[in-house]
RNA sequence: GCUGGCAUGGCGCAAUUGGUAGCGCACCGCUCUUGUAAAGCGGUGGUUGCGGGUUCGAGUCCCGCUGCCAGCUCCA
């Protein structure tokens, strides 16, 4: 009997021939498909001699991967059972799941998604083999004429087709047939595997999510297909788990929440994606902001204030007008005159919202001369700017039409720029800490050759400069190559919520462009005429977007500092309320957000409003209180704190809020 | 912008085949009030997002607009 050598798992072993995946893993039950010299195979293939094998099993980020690529298939075999005329796109395993692009008449409604599901489960019951063939290029077009995007896939260039790399990727085209125990053949497939054993390891730990349209390789130019979104795990219970995430953050939704705690609205008689602050969100907004300016000043901000609006040249010179326009309102028509013929006797002139603070902020530089001893000079501002944004873009107050950045523009020389960069960074990461966000990692994102201005070499001293200042940093570095805009290299800081979603927060930016076009200078020590660095950087990115990561981060529990009320006093019946008046104007007079409820309703009654209100500290006061000259805290979670004397409560939540703290 | 879905008092929802728009919370009033998530009773509030159309009759059917939701595309 010849044999073969290999390794497996790190031992190396002498393996008859002809030895598979399945033979060697068959007492493993959660492998599902094994590396073989790194790249992933099914376990049917025999194993080569000489090879290095790993199980991979289920749990593995690429077996998990695996396991939601089969899923899809099996997706798509329901699919086609039911409609044999549906036509196949892509269905590549994605993160929680996967997806399959279909071409159909008409688009599937949660009642096709129900029966598709029950299809599926049989598929998957039938305990269906994934079979590996090898085909050529001619032999998988003939065999799949009647599938008009595989056929695209198999001979044209794939570029852009998100997910084709599933369906033939390197190397050898392969089609996959599903196979009945008995030998039948179910469905096939084109597609580069590897995938499952069988679609039994499926078990129920899948379902089917959502369908939406798609656009055939993600191209608003091509025609849309009908994508049906799924997700897929190991078992029921990681699939109920994650549905209990989905459920988490939806009840953490700012939109929702906004609404629940009367925050902010956004009244349709104003438009699309512009927000109002009611008061409660307003005194959020106004500590958030009012923070950020403190910590601003400490750091040598200056501030300047600029208006909305602006004549459309100040665009020009920026270059806007020429690679932004679509992203603008459009212009507002002003000072033109007619005669009575209709002829212009009067030019006008085109206003515009301004997108953007530094074209203006280029301006107050550019005010007077300037002098190498006044950089970095840091000019700051809540600057609100519209933009015009697609109508399905807009979401609540994470993508609006107007919003407002805590913008900033330092300008500097190139041998500041090293030294401000770095400095700019750990003020961006202490700032952000001190709202309580703690999880960061950054993303570097650089030169896209195919859109930048500038020289390769100021380029190459940008980035290596923003490299520098990020590991210095010690945070995880992700590259994001070609993500640059087309002025300049930048950092940006994404952050991790309370329940592990991440968010794209600051940004730093290096551009060597708006100087240029603004003709900006200084007057060096030698008095010459030099051009400065400018440095964009936002922390929050826009207030309300930020405001609405925080407020799902905290799930609407906000920490004292920022808590619209952060007092309640209950008194347990009408006559301690008057004791508890002399409590509250004790904490007002210490600058504390108090309430007394005072109403006629009932005690539990009063304790519920305040729980569902979110108020982090509510004083309640009875008799055993009063007679001790105390107060007792209840806090957001039910827990108690009883009969603490009155001026050590106040004590207390005077520090609560100067310390920031979270209770 | 594209595809699909949705729009009923402040909020969450109901209304058989087209046939008198209801409920809970909130709000207002009255009665009640001593310990931890809803006291009781009564009341106000809607030309069913807007504009057309079909019909004896439209919340319900059709068309257009606005807004919202999901995804795609986009995100300086």
């Amino acid at each position: 009997m010849p044999s073969v050598n290999a390794t497996i798992d790190g031992v190396e072993r002498e393996l008859e021939a002809g030895t598979t995946g399945t033979d060697l893993f068959a007492d493993r039950k959660d492998v599902v498909v094994m590396r073989v010299d790194g790249a992933l195979w099914d376990l049917a293939r025999e194993v080569p001699s000489g090879a290095t094998v790993e199980a991979v099993p289920v749990s593995d980020p690429d077996g998990l991967m695996v396991l939601r690529h089969s899923t899809a298939h099996v997706l798509a075999q329901a699919v086609q059972q039911v409609n044999p005329d549906a036509k196949l796109g892509v269905g590549p395993p994605i993160e929680n799941g996967f997806y399959y692009d279909f071409d159909v008449e008409t688009p599937f409604t949660p009642e096709d998604l129900k029966a598709l599901e029950k299809q599926m489960q049989r598929i998957v019951k039938e305990g269906q083999l994934f079979v590996r063939r090898e085909v050529t290029r001619e032999e998988a077009l003939a065999e799949l004429s009647h599938e008009p995007y595989k056929c695209e896939l198999l001979t044209h260039d794939t570029d852009g087709a998100e997910g084709a790399s599933v369906e033939i990727g390197e190397g050898d085209i392969t089609i996959y047939d599903n196979v009945r125990r008995n030998g039948e053949r179910a469905w096939g497939d084109l597609c580069r595997g590897p995938h499952v054993p069988s679609t039994r390891v499926l078990q129920n730990g899948w379902s089917l999510m959502r369908s939406a349209a798609a656009y055939w390789k993600g191209s608003e130019k091509n025609p849309q297909l009908q994508r049906v979104y799924g997700t897929a795990w190991p078992t029921k219970e990681e699939l109920t788990a994650y549905k209990e995430r989905l459920a988490e953050a939806e009840r953490r939704d700012h939109r929702k929440l906004g609404a629940e705690m009367d925050l902010f609205s956004f009244p349709d008689a104003i438009g699309s994606g512009l927000a109002v602050f009611h008061p409660k969100g307003g005194i959020v907004r106004m500590e958030m902001e009012e923070y950020s300016r403190r910590r601003h000043i400490e750091e040598g901000y200056e501030f300047v204030y600029t208006p909305h609006a602006t004549k459309g040249k100040l665009f020009e010179v920026s270059g806007h007008l020429d690679w932004y326009k679509d992203g603008m309102y459009p212009a507002m028509h002003l000072d033109e005159e007619r005669d009575a013929d209709g002829n212009v006797t009067k030019q006008g002139q085109d206003y515009y919202l301004k997108p953007m603070n530094c074209p203006m902020h280029n301006l107050v530089f550019d005010s007077r001369g300037r002098s190498y001893r006044e950089l970095p000079l840091r000019l700051f501002e809540f600057g609100t700017v519209y933009r015009y944004e697609k109508s399905g873009v807009v979401h609540g107050m994470t993508r609006a039409r107007g919003f407002t950045q805590d913008d900033a523009h330092i300008y500097c020389t190139r041998e500041q720029m090293k030294d401000e960069l770095t400095k700019t960074l750990e003020f961006v990461l202490g700032l952000l800490k001190d709202y309580g966000l703690e999880d960061f990692y950054l993303e570097l994102s650089t030169k896209n050759p195919e859109k930048f201005v500038g020289s390769d070499e100021v380029w190459k001293e940008a980035t290596e400069t923003l490299r520098e200042v990020a590991v210095a940093s010690g945070l995880e570095l992700v590259p994001d190559p070609g993500g640059a805009a087309f002025y300049g290299p930048k950092i940006s800081v994404q952050t991790r919520d309370a329940i592990g979603r991440t968010w794209q927060m600051s940004t730093i930016q290096l551009d060597f462009n708006l100087p240029e076009r603004f003709e900006l200078e200084y007057t060096a020590s030698d008095g010459s005429r030099q051009r400065p660095v400018m440095i964009h950087r936002a922390l929050f990115g826009s207030i309300e977007r930020f405001f609405a990561i925080l407020t799902e981060h905290y799930a609407g529990q906000f920490p004292v500092w920022l808590a619209p009320v952060q007092v309640r006093a209950i008194p347990v019946a009408e006559p301690f309320n008057d004791y508890l008046a002399e409590v509250c104007a004790k904490l007002k007079a210490e600058g504390v957000r108090v309430e007394l409820d005072d109403s006629d309703e009932r005690f539990p009654k009063k304790i519920r409003t305040a729980s569902k209100e979110k108020v982090p500290f509510v004083l309640i006061a009875g008799g055993d209180d009063a007679d001790a000259g105390a107060v007792s805290f209840r806090y957001r979670d039910g827990s108690q704190d009883n009969q603490v004397p009155v001026d050590e409560a106040v004590r207390r939540i005077v520090e609560a809020v100067r310390t920031k703290a979270q209770v």
